[in-house]
DNA sequence: TTGTAGGCGTTATCAT
DNA sequence: ATGATAACGCCTACAA
């Protein structure tokens, strides 16, 4: 591989010239210029992304944690990511932290020993302590997917209370009175958020909130089969299902099936994110969209606006769902 | 940042003293040790990554280039990759090449211009000239989902032809004569094998190969819901539909419900790839599992064994698909 | 076992 | 506008 010494040596100039031309940061002749810009071609020049990193103290290159590498929801949010990124010609290192505290801590450490210029990460297992202390270190941290008031400058967030009052409302603005719930985590906050939004659409069309009417999921498929036997078993009269997210109604909807309810004539459901495979189920999925993609791209910038001076960027750090509108929800049958 | 100089100064010792505890590729008496990682602790001493690469000229990283980042099927390849590299300290980097062919030159060119140790690519539009030159520059390169010849020691491939042949199969073994075969874009490798163990099947079984059967898809539901609308419409009597990957029979299930095709007594359906949504959607899609994960794992073998040394490992290049019975096939009806 | 010194390929600060 | 030259932080012969 040639180097920068050896064009100088080719063009005939010094080696500092040939920098200059490089990075276009300081007035060079045309003359040289063109000297320069032959000699690189004829030795197909590439300069070497390593040595310009030690020198610049610059690695041009973003860490990124999400929890997993499959599903499509952190597809899509990785998929922002790196394409804006790249389009800034940065790159982007990935990692997993698994939801597990310590192989989100770890990931966290693996991508900061790799010199990173700036972090990116959805974390789901790590508490605010902890967030709060990497936000004040060294190397820029972003953090989409939480809120913590100490450090909201490094977050993006998603609000889920609205979410949650939204798919709730779907189904109370087509009759229902019985919905049942089934949540995620209680231990998460967005968990949590989308929960109060429901609560907050069942009082405002006057529905007392009863807590047999909640199940607590895991954001899995294997949630809302649980959710949805549990329900069937105590015989509660539900003619609707919220589920906190796209996973847990699947498994609920499975379930419902093989236990011949019509889906949605007997039983209408909601479900939360909008992954791919909404479409793909049967019926067609009524869900909130969750603009994970967006969210990716935002965090991306901010990374470009505060670390790499793109200073023209413009930012926005809450994200609005909205309902998609599909085929499982039905009118309340009289 | 402490660097290692200063850590030599608080030890007491030279600097290379201190290299050498890190990479404890030498001898160094116990007691030089001892005070070289107290003074490593104390000052919390973090190796800078980029200068070892530049000192050592290893990055330590390898660049991954993949279609796409949301979708089943490229997550569970890049979390094999991902997590086997990174057991070995070895950072991934990110690019998506879109299934284009400008976009994969551009995105393996920007991965070379990083520097890294090696890459692992799973192409789509690229041909294979462009490979086998790219295969003999200076940096190692492994491509996963594709078997060329010249270069088959950087290949890791699907017996494709084995999987077209056991998703059709799997129809007539269950009595069906007539079945619709909608196959991925005519011009890819892995579309093609596919289609040929469906023929080989269709001939073990004594089943004429008809042209009218097949119907060229591309590997969206779009092409299912095609394909299937086109056999439908010229009034095919088909009981059975196979289909090159699980998005297309996803899409011909839906459009076949749509028309009143009761799944699976009226047709039965096998899909190809067993992304996650195969089990979600009704009934659940009896298909083709594709070892991708494990591909992905044999692909960063690859380079731990031939860039950084792991001798021990014990590489395989060919994978076999394997049938995955679920309940969109019934037995045909008399 | 330990230390010295040169080199890795740039960037950036001086002079000129 | 251009050219020396000193960093950047580490590795690694080579010497001691």
């Amino acid at each position: 591989m040639a180097t920068i010494y050896q064009v100088s040596e080719l063009a005939g100039v010094s080696l500092a010239t040939v920098s200059r031309v490089m990075n276009k940061n300081a007035k060079v002749s045309e003359k040289s210029t063109k000297k320069v810009l032959d000699a690189m071609a004829a030795l197909n020049y590439r300069p070497s992304s390593i040595a310009q990193s030690l020198a610049s103290n610059r690695t041009n290159s973003v860490g990124l944690m999400v929890t997993g590498l499959s599903g499509s929801f952190f597809g899509q949010m990785m998929a922002g990511i790196e394409s804006t990124l790249r389009k800034a010609k940065k790159h982007v290192i990935i990692t997993t932290g698994h939801g597990e505290e310590a192989r989100e801590k770890e990931g966290i450490e693996f991508l900061q020993s790799r010199d990173c210029d700036a972090l990116i990460i959805h974390v789901e297992a790590v508490d605010n302590e902890y967030l709060i202390e990497l936000c004040n270190s060294d190397i820029p941290v972003y953090i989409i997917g939480c809120y913590v008031e100490e450090i909201k400058d490094h977050c993006i967030a998603l609000d889920n209370e609205l979410g949650g009052y939204l798919a709730t409302k779907a189904v109370l603005v087509q009759g229902h009175k019985n919905v049942g719930y089934i949540s995620g985590p209680s231990n998460k906050l967005d968990s949590q958020h989308r929960l109060q939004g429901h609560r907050r659409a069942l009082s405002e069309f006057n529905i007392n909130y009863n807590d047999d009417y909640v199940y607590p999921g895991n954001y899995l498929d294997t949630g809302g089969r649980d959710g949805m036997r549990s329900f069937m078993k105590n015989k509660l009269p539900i003619t609707a299902l919220v589920c906190a997210n796209d996973e847990m109604a699947s498994g609920a909807m499975t379930y419902a099936r093989e236990h011949n309810l019509m889906l949605p004539h007997d039983l209408s459901v909601v479900g939360f994110d909008n992954v791919i495979f909404a479409r793909h189920i049967h019926p067609k999925l009524t869900t909130i969209e969750n603009p994970v993609y967006e969210m990716g791209t935002m965090a991306a910038n901010m990374v470009l606006k505060n670390v790499y001076q793109h200073t023209d960027l413009v930012i926005e750090q809450e994200f609005k769902p909205t309902l998609i509108v599909r085929q499982s929800v039905a009118p309340i049958q009289n």
